[in-house]
RNA sequence: GGGUGCUUAGCUCAGUUGGUAGAGCACCGCCCUUACAAGGCGAUUGUCGGCGGUUCGACCCCGUCAGCACCCACCA
């Protein structure tokens, strides 16, 4: 790969400037593909969720995909058979409203066009969108294997599509009935059970008299929807309702209507709620539909698919819209005198997911994929995927997502999966003109069932499509190329390899929509699970907490905090292709608030960074861009540190040639001993995908260990050390920097890859990329408890130097003396390290601390005197201050050890830890009540 | 009606077998010290939501209450 050498790195850390050319050339050097290697042992798979080919990524698809990157390059490094399966996904509905509201811009309904025409526009809007978000991971930084990137409509899923469909249907799993099922009028269409929300809005509970029909009185209904009075067949009340219990059995006469409808009996009736009557229409109610079933009632349908009312009603109310019929209703009601009264009511109204309209349920025929039917093995495919995951065989991380997951499949109705759409799987069942059904993969396969069955007239395919979740069930199997053919797929090293995947990484809202139907459709489709781990993340949210939506104007381009945003491209981003244009100006007074000077360009690694660090499990994230700032300049930070290196060691001898003579000071062995920490640490995150603190000790291990000790602490050797210590920490130096290089890159991969490049071949690493490279393992061996015991000490000493000069106010340029007492030896090895960190003219070893009016601090065995001017009372105060602080801290130890109880039932070591702890704090308190008294 | 999560420094959040409360940002003081001012050094900061309980010891475990958020559910 090519770079230039010997560059000196510019000043600070240029994102835009290295995350330009490092993508492509990763790609086209082939380092994302997917891994085959027979001898490897482990595996790692994870499947992309497929984005909608809807438009753009937005924060969460940035968060989603950083993370499984950071897997997926971690599991690289680590030397695992990787495979990070990317694609795309149709998104049926979704799709086809956007690109219907294109056209409605021109003018031209989808009916204008035609079915043909219409999909291939949608078509060439999938081009487009799916280009828009492949670009936008390679901003990221993804390492998907692209040249394995599906789309759920591509001829080989569709052919997965197909064969489960047919499968399912000759197992009896999958079935085609007239029931009531969730109908948006908008879009025309069956919608799922998962599809409808339930919002709490203020509506009317209107009651209205239904008079007995033989005049003996009435009743009273209680109704939220009193135009589907018009469907009614029945009148119901409990049975043990003495109100009402002698009616049972009689008639009533329909107000509006020309017909008389039983009064039946049901306990599903509650007394205490409205009436204690409630009307029954069968056809447009699921609770009533139920009651129908139950009773055997008749149903009447009264509504047209676009929700106006039909011919089945009176005529009066014939193609009237709805609500426009709930209006004219409660005024006929009124002017025959049945109506009672309209009492203001909170109720819940469905409303589709996608056009905010209320869904109507309706009666008509869908195909269904049977939930709880029992199968082969006498157990239902929900009972099967609940097995997946109480066996422990599929994990949830967190845990508690098992409850959520168990709960829904425990409720689960029958799913229907047809849809009165144009994009989309289309259906492959074929009908006969007598109503005949023949599923097949094909039509000559239809055909044939036909000639089978002595059918030999036309065959026409069912118009519908399939609910988009039906085909991203499939994902985990069929974007690994699986035919269903047992020998072909044996053969399928991708199929054997990668199926299971490792994890999957997403986000709770979809745990019904996708998770679930995976484990449900892998696992009896293909006998295996999906993956074995399912890392459940949060949702990013704005500074606010508020989810991010178009319609709020609160969406935060990825890209945008990458390359930076002026406030009036914001504005305008965030304004165009509204739902509703009046949101535009409270949108563009809210950015103008929250982002005055627009949003700066934080480079990719800055936003990855964000994003790992944020990831603490079971939570949601408010994104913060002070966060994002940080992490920029911890970016910025690494980058200088490379640059120190590389100043330092560039053309000098880095102890390459292992001839000559190497020598490691203690500080060198301790920063050893810390990295060794590090990496056993990320190898314990990683697993437990604790991105979080992953992030967090890669930080404080280049910045708080490497940068802010280690590095001056070789300044300290590079200037005194003889040629063998000069040359052991001009090589530990580079090394350490390297391996913090390769810690680091999973989640930083640009940054990273620039510096190794520089950096490598000076700590005797070769290689083209980084991200090839091996990731660091924790060696204990290197770990040096004598080493790091000195160096603690070491820092502990210049601590206190720094904190007695900060005290007495001294200038960071004043270089002052330093006396100190304690073992001479020790104080001899640290003498230069001190001078130097504390910015001390020089360091006095003595065996007792001279008197005199000076700064003093005691630390472990030994005493530090600043020979400074010292304004006695101040120094006295700071003094007093100590000694109250050390003797609260020995009363709190001494009254545990007073404790006859902790004694006597606590852990020997934390005993003995307190012991410890009351003796150093005593010693150092008579130290410093001895100074006290000097002073007077 | 069921279920889940959250409540820790001014802000955003860590805190993994219960054993001396942490980070980043913000704020304050001193510094342009030759890797880095997107920086360095130092200082300050907390009834760990309330109340009980278990324990020698509770941010952590249990109970309870409060507030916030979310998910599921057929009250007409």
């Amino acid at each position: 790969m090519e770079q230039a050498k010997n560059n000196e790195l510019a000043k600070s850390f240029d994102p835009k400037h290295v995350e330009a050319h490092w993508y492509p050339k990763w790609e086209q050097a082939g380092y994302f593909k997917a891994g085959l290697d027979t001898n490897k042992q482990e595996s790692f798979c994870i499947q992309l969720p497929p984005p909608n080919v809807t438009g753009t990524l937005h924060m969460g698809h940035g968060f989603n995909q950083t993370l499984m990157d950071t897997l997926t390059r971690y599991h690289r490094m680590k030397g695992d058979n990787t495979l990070w399966q990317p694609g795309t996904d149709h998104a049926g509905i979704a799709t086809q409203i956007v690109v219907e509201r294109q056209l409605d811009a021109q003018g031209i309904s989808r009916h204008d066009l035609g079915r043909e025409k219409f999909i291939e526009k949608v078509w060439e809007w999938k081009e487009y969108s799916g280009n828009t978000i492949t670009k936008q991971m390679r901003r990221l930084g993804t390492s998907p294997d692209w040249s394995r990137e599906r789309f759920t409509m591509d001829e080989g899923l569709s052919q997965s599509v197909t064969e489960t469909f047919v499968r399912l249907f000759n197992e009896g799993l999958i079935y085609r009935g007239k029931r009531l099922v969730n109908w948006d009028p908008k879009l025309h269409t069956a919608v799922s059970d998962l599809e409808v929300v339930q919002e709490e809005e203020d509506g009317f509970m209107y009651h209205i008299r239904y008079p007995l029909a033989d005049g003996s009185g009435d009743l009273v209904v209680a109704t939220t929807r009193p135009e589907t009075m018009l469907g009614d067949v029945a009148v119901m009340v409990h049975p043990e309702d003495e109100r009402y219990k002698h009616l049972i059995g009689k008639q009533v006469t329909l107000p509006l209507c020309d017909r008389t409808i039983p009064v039946i009996a049901d306990d599903y009736v509650d007394k205490e709620f409205g009436t204690g009557v409630v009307k029954v229409t069968p056809a447009h109610d699921f609770n009533d539909y139920a009651v129908g079933q139950r009773h055997k009632l008749e149903m009447i349908s009264i509504l047209t698919l676009d929700a106006k009312i039909n011919e089945h009603a009176p005529e009066k109310y014939r193609g009237m819209d709805r609500f426009d019929a709930r209006k004219q209703i409660v005024a006929d009601l009124e002017a025959a005198g049945v109506f009672v009264k309209a009492d203001k009511h909170k109720l819940k109204v469905p409303r589709g997911d996608r056009t905010g309209v209320v869904i109507e349920p309706m009666l008509t025929d869908q195909w269904f994929v049977a939930m709880s039917k029992p199968g082969d093995g006498g157990k239902s495919i929900t009972e099967q995927a609940l097995e997946c995951v109480s066996s422990g065989e599929i994990k949830f991380h967190p845990e508690n997502w098992v409850n959520t997951y168990n709960q829904w499949l425990n409720n689960i109705q029958d799913w229907c999966i047809s849809r009165q759409l144009w994009w989309g799987h289309q259906i492959p069942a074929w009908y006969g003109v007598n109503g005949e059904v023949f599923v097949a993969h094909d039509e000559v396969e239809a055909r044939h069932l036909a000639d089978k069955a002595g059918y030999a007239g036309q065959l026409d395919r069912d118009n519908d499509v399939l609910d988009t979740w039906f085909s991203s069930a499939l994902w985990p199997f069929s974007t690994l190329d699986w035919t269903g053919d047992a020998a072909k797929d044996a053969q399928n090293p991708f199929v054997q390899q990668y199926l299971p995947s490792s994890v999957l990484v997403t986000g709770f809202d979809i745990i019904f929509f996708w998770v679930a139907r995976m484990v449900i459709m892998t696992k009896h489709i293909t006998g295996k699970i999906p993956f074995k781990d399912v890392y459940v993340h949060g949702l990013i949210r704005d500074a606010e907490g508020q989810k991010m939506s178009k319609s709020k104007g609160n969406v935060l381009d990825p890209i945008d905090l990458i390359d930076g945003i002026a406030l009036d491209a914001l504005i305008k981003k965030r304004t165009t292709g509204l739902m509703n244009p009046r949101d535009a100006e409270k949108i563009e007074k809210r950015t103008r608030k929250e982002f005055p000077e627009g949003i700066a360009a934080f480079g990719t690694d800055a936003l990855r960074f964000t994003f790992a660090s944020l990831a603490s499990p079971g939570r949601d994230i408010k994104f913060d861009m002070q966060r994002c700032e940080g992490y920029r300049n911890f970016c910025n930070k690494l980058w200088n540190a490379s640059r120190f290196v590389l100043m330092n060691c560039e053309g000098k001898d880095v102890g390459l040639d292992a001839s000559l003579p190497i020598e490691l000071s203690a500080a060198d062995r301790w920063m050893n001993s810390l990295l060794q920490q590090a990496e056993s640490e990320l190898a314990t995150h990683f697993a437990d995908y604790r991105f979080d603190m992953a992030a967090r000790t890669v930080y404080e291990l280049v910045w708080n260990t490497y940068c802010d000790w280690y590095v001056e602490l070789a300044k300290v050797q590079m200037a005194n050390g003889n040629e063998a210590q000069q040359r052991g920490t001009r090589r530990n130096v580079v090394r350490v920097l390297e391996v913090m290089l390769r810690l680091a890159h999973p989640i930083i991969p640009f940054i990273t890859e620039e510096l190794w490049q520089t950096v490598a071949p000076l700590a005797g690493k070769t290689g083209d990329s980084i991200m090839m490279q091996a990731y660091p393992k924790a060696d204990a061996s290197k770990i040096d408890a004598v080493a790091t015991a000195q160096i603690t000490l070491l820092q502990e000493i210049i601590n206190a130097c720094r904190s007695l000069r900060s005290e007495m106010n001294l200038s960071p340029a004043a270089r002052v003396p330093l006396i100190a007492a304690g073992d001479a030896d020790v104080l001899k090895a640290l003498a230069p390290y001190i001078s130097s960190l504390a910015k001390l003219s020089e360091v006095q070893i003595v065996a007792e601390l001279p008197e005199g009016d000076a700064a003093i601090a005691i630390v472990g065995g030994y005493k530090l005197m600043l020979k400074v001017e010292i304004d006695v009372a101040v120094e006295c105060e700071r003094l007093d201050k100590e000694i109250t602080r050390l003797s609260n801290e020995i009363n709190k130890a001494q009254a545990k050890l007073g404790n006859e109880s902790f004694v006597a039932r606590a852990p020997a070591a934390v005993v003995a830890q307190e012991k410890k702890r009351m003796e150093e704090f005593g010693a150092t308190l008579a130290q410093l009540q001895a100074q006290r008294s000097k002073l007077g």
